[in-house]
DNA sequence: CGTCGGTCACTTACGTGACCGACGGTGCCGTAAT
């Protein structure tokens, strides 16, 4: 069967997206590839339809346990039932059943953690892997040195596989992040499908605001006139509730927050109440994103600014999936670095953690964690080092650590730097926007950015919608009048 | 940067204002015995 008989067959499509056949005819041809595909074009299908074209099993690393059960979920609607998804979802019953048929499952669902249980990695490497696929490939260069370093050894896991075709499949990449794929997975010439990250049907804008106060306003403005739905990001969890209730006052409007230290089942249920409309606008972190295909969503607001031009790039595309007209707003002022400065400041272990790191032994009365005062995180990523340096003695291994580090918080700094000189630059934001992901700007859209010019007015509400909205208060009016007002000086 | 929580001085015993330092975001897994 040819893979346009497949995609037919299983998908129920008559043509592909832009890039998936190039990604499928690399995979067939077990090239290793990785694939830089625009947000919303449907990279899942890029491993699925090959690997009915194959032999063995497709196993697909994933970083969210949420993301991992969405797809395992809408390949069964489409009708695929050999499919599974190991994880600690799984209760011990469902654990002994998933083994029990594991070697007839033809997609495998893993996360990088559960790939150092030695047992399910005994387990997996019996089975016969002919596709390796990462999904949101970006998460080892982003995640993996200071966050989650299980992403940093999945290298030698496909070497422990003996090496299958890999397929790493991401929408954020720039060449640095590219090249800490290739290496991180030990890719020796793969094939490199890069198609351009531009979305212009989105415009790109940053609004100046003098203080925090005046951002608040700005913010708070700016939503009830925008049109819905939208997304407003956050660098503080707390943020996300105090505005979301304030935006709530607004009874036209129906918002709520989201961020990592919910618990699971409110998150999900926040997340289908926006993705079916019955929310206008969620206040959240960056927690919220990944794996939300909604193909309406008309602005996304950043309060605070990311730290990277990556995170901004991932996050405002979360607009317009559906090609339509969209708007992203960064709501700029003075100091915004100092935020995200302080983050990477005291994210990754100080010199003086990593030494108590060695120093501590069992006849210390605290626990590891403790007596060096980390955090789980840090913690984590020092064991990882730890145990990565084998036999070396502690002084060697807290010299290569602190090395590294130190380079790495470098890195983020020397990236948070980039993304202010974008910020500050008086070019048009698009143009600047691709140079950094070293493309350039062929044609510019209609409504392209600030610098270039836009009529924020095509992005709000009419009147009429605006106004025939239910129990309109006096209150509402007498506000709505005075933004205009305001509006206008602008 | 802004926010928050703790401490202290001032007092005359509860409460308040000033000051200082810390902090802000992202997610897997564990457990048994396969």
């Amino acid at each position: 069967m040819s893979i346009i008989e497949i995609l037919k067959q299983k998908f129920g499509y008559d043509t592909f997206r832009v890039g998936q056949e190039d990604v499928i005819l690399s995979v067939l041809k077990g090239q290793d590839t990785v694939a830089l595909l625009p947000t919303g074009t449907g990279k899942s299908l890029c491993y699925q339809l090959p690997s009915y074209m194959m032999e063995g099993t497709t196993l697909i690393v994933s970083p969210l346990l949420s993301l991992m059960q969405d797809q395992v979920e809408q390949m069964k609607v489409r009708g695929e039932k050999s499919v599974l998804a190991l994880n600690s979802f799984l209760t011990a019953d469902e654990r002994k059943l998933a083994f029990k048929r594991l070697h007839t499952v033809k997609f495998l669902f893993v996360s990088p953690e559960i790939l150092q249980n030695d047992y399910i990695l005994r387990r997996i490497k019996q089975l016969s892997i002919s596709l390796f696929v990462i999904d949101e490939a970006h998460c080892i260069s982003q995640w993996g040195p200071d966050f989650r370093p299980d992403y940093m050894l999945l290298g030698d896991i496909k070497n422990q596989l003996n090496n299958p075709t890999t397929l790493a499949l991401t929408a954020t990449a720039t060449m640095s992040i590219r090249e800490d794929i290739i290496n991180q997975l030990n890719l020796v010439h793969p094939n490199e499908l890069i198609y351009s990250v531009d979305r212009p049907n989105i415009a790109i804008n940053i609004i100046h605001v003098e203080d925090y106060k005046e951002k608040v306003e700005q913010l708070i403005s700016l939503v009830n006139q925008l049109n819905g739905p939208g997304i407003v990001y956050f660098s503080s969890r707390k943020l996300t509730e105090e505005i979301s209730e304030r935006l709530n006052r607004n009874e036209h409007l129906n918002v709520a927050f989201y961020h990592g230290e919910m618990d699971q089942e409110q998150r999900t249920l926040i997340q289908q109440q926006f993705i079916y409309n019955e929310l206008d606008v969620i206040c959240a972190t960056s927690a919220f994103g990944m794996g939300i295909n909604k193909e309406n969503v008309r602005f996304v607001i950043h309060f605070h600014m990311p730290s990277t031009v990556e995170a901004y790039l991932q996050e405002i595309g979360r607009a317009g999936r559906d090609g339509k007209q969209s708007i992203s707003i960064l709501l700029s002022s003075d100091y915004d670095e100092s935020l995200p400065l302080n983050m990477i400041e005291n994210e990754l272990p100080s010199q003086i953690q990593i030494e108590r790191f060695f120093q501590w032994n069992s006849r210390v009365s605290m626990s590891q964690e403790e007596y060096a005062g980390l955090n789980n995180v840090q913690f984590r990523l020092l064991s990882y080092y730890d145990t990565f340096l084998g036999n070396k003695d502690s002084k060697e291994k807290i010299y290569i650590i602190s090395q590294r580090i130190e380079e790495r918080k470098n890195k983020k700094i020397h990236q948070l730097f980039s993304m202010i000189r974008w910020k500050n630059s008086v070019e048009c934001r698009r143009e600047g926007l691709l140079r950094y992901f070293d493309e350039q700007l062929k044609s510019k859209p209609l409504v392209c950015c600030d610098r270039c010019g836009i009529n924020e007015n095509d992005f709000y509400k009419s009147n009429d919608l605006r106004s025939s909205n239910k129990n309109d208060s006096w209150k509402d009016r007498l506000d709505y009048l005075y933004r205009q007002g305001k509006y206008k000086h602008e």
